[in-house]
DNA sequence: AATGAAAACGGACAATTGTCCGTTTATCTC
DNA sequence: GAGATAAACGGACAATTGTCCGTTTTCATT
């Protein structure tokens, strides 16, 4: 028996929805928009939001993976382009991309992790550690970290647990608080990272 | 003028619920207790409880103060005492302590970040960031890094800014999602991070 | 084209969060 | 200790979140 197929409006559906949060976030701000208003500005029941997404968060999540798409592209190509600097300066760059990033979608991606916070166990809700970015970019980031390492004395941390800790530090929520307090300007985020690193500064 | 006082079943009142939420936390887990709930089995109003806490990740905050400062001696002390070890190995010591922190206030502690990142901006709630216990650990770590930083060379990374990403690395979600994907113990997510900080291993 | 069943729909409903305002009560003044 | 007053109360109410289920729609089968 063949699988019966993904019905045609679904897919339409999907895509309204995206399109209307997408502006309405824009319009009013991630936190000023609720579920309902949402479904009712789409033209879909609020039953049809909530089947496809669990809560704002997973919408969020959603929302980013064109962006997110295109981000880890861009780092292949850098990546690619830039085999031959030293692994401490392709880690610096991607540091540097990943703020910018970060700096770009801090409203979508706090959403995303408040949610992820708030479910705790429970729930089929994708998670942001779950992302195609997040894993993409821990990977690339521990490659990097264990290529450093390996041109090092001395007992290592694991790469992969590096690489996580960085992300987790970089997270909009704690990195715009030092951001704040500090009153750095972004750049200057980005070489203290840099240095937290021990990346050399930037040429 | 004199200033009028504070009521004196203000204080009965905020004991109360603090007290019930404690023994409804404790029973269902923070996520399955209402703020409503709260209020009604402490007795007071909807209106009363709000007044005293925002929300739930308020009242959580509030729950953790008493431990915290516990905590706090506790470093204290320990930092008196060992005053003569290497600021590495001080270091590592308040890592140990952290950690096992938040192992044991998980959820209160992911609760207060969860409600933090929903708010963004606005709110007069406290939030984790200008706790006491936040500020009084990121400062004592600060101070060791920076005591590290002097015996070494090479361009230092701000030892605020490394405190700080200590500390959000070591947030309950992240910890806890490392330790489980890597099935790490306790005590080598502890080792771990002392290799992060590139602290010789515990003797 | 008619039929049947799985998939999707949507809006009513339940639960939870958060606010507001008329009422109560402790404290201050005399 | 009587009255004034500002702080505190509390429960009704509004808004938001999240669920449920009877109905509709699409697709495969015939």
């Amino acid at each position: 028996m063949t699988v019966r197929q993904e019905r045609k409006d679904a897919a339409e559906h999907r895509r309204k929805i995206l399109q209307t949060a997408e502006k309405l976030f824009d319009e009013h701000g991630v936190n000023a928009v609720s579920m309902h208003q949402i479904a009712k500005t789409a033209g879909v029941g609020q039953g049809t939001l909530y089947r496809r997404y669990a809560h704002k968060g997973d919408l969020c999540l959603d929302l980013i993976q064109d962006f997110s798409r295109e981000f880890m592209e861009q780092i292949e190509r850098y990546l690619k382009k830039n085999e031959n600097l030293s692994p401490q300066e392709r880690l610096g760059a991607i540091l540097d991309l990943w703020i910018d990033m970060i700096e770009k979608k801090a409203e979508l991606i706090m959403t995303v992790q408040a949610h992820q916070m708030m479910e705790a166990e429970e729930s089929r809700a994708a998670t942001f550690f779950q992302s195609p970015l997040y894993s993409y970019v821990r990977q690339r980031m521990s490659e990097l970290l264990a290529e450093i390492a390996a041109s090092e004395s001395g007992a290592q941390a694991d790469p992969t647990l590096t690489a996580h800790a960085l992300i987790c530090a970089l997270a909009p929520h704690g990195y715009f608080h030092m951001k704040q307090e500090k009153n750095y300007s972004t750049d200057q985020m980005k070489q203290n990272f840099r240095r937290l690193c021990r990346i050399p500064p930037q040429l």
